[in-house]
DNA sequence: GGGTTGACAACAG
DNA sequence: GCTGTTGCCAACC
């Protein structure tokens, strides 16, 4: 129970320690769990955080900036809705200085 | 136990 | 520069 943590209990983990304001990458968060090329492990643990209040989901996007899981949400403007109240621009989909407001896992 | 799926990422054409 | 395909790895059927 101390590192047995499953593979989304990680995941989880590193997205609810995404600091407000904050965006990171699915890749990035992968990587931080020693396979970075388990993004698409990281996206699938996403899905499971439905039932998760504390997964701030609408934080993590691809590696583009893209909201690619927007549609995943109840809302499809529930996820840039939560992005433009934490001060980040989202325009088409797309977050607005990916770069600028990116959070390191690691970090 | 095997095959398919997937909120991605990297490479090839 | 963009579109298409492959790779990864764990969960789901």
């Amino acid at each position: 129970m101390s590192e047995s943590q499953s593979f989304f209990d990680k995941v989880y983990s590193i997205v609810r320690c995404i600091p407000f304001g904050r965006v990171t990458s699915y890749g990035a968060i992968a990587k931080a769990l020693g396979s970075s090329r388990s993004a698409r492990m990281v996206g699938y643990a996403m899905n499971a955080s439905h039932g998760m209040q504390d997964i701030p989901a609408h934080r993590v996007v691809n590696r583009n900036g893209m909201l690619t899981g927007k549609f995943h949400f109840e809302g499809s403007q529930l996820m840039q809705q939560l992005l433009e109240n934490e001060g980040i621009k989202v325009k088409n989909n797309q977050v607005i200085d990916f770069e600028k407001h990116f959070w390191d896992p690691s970090s």
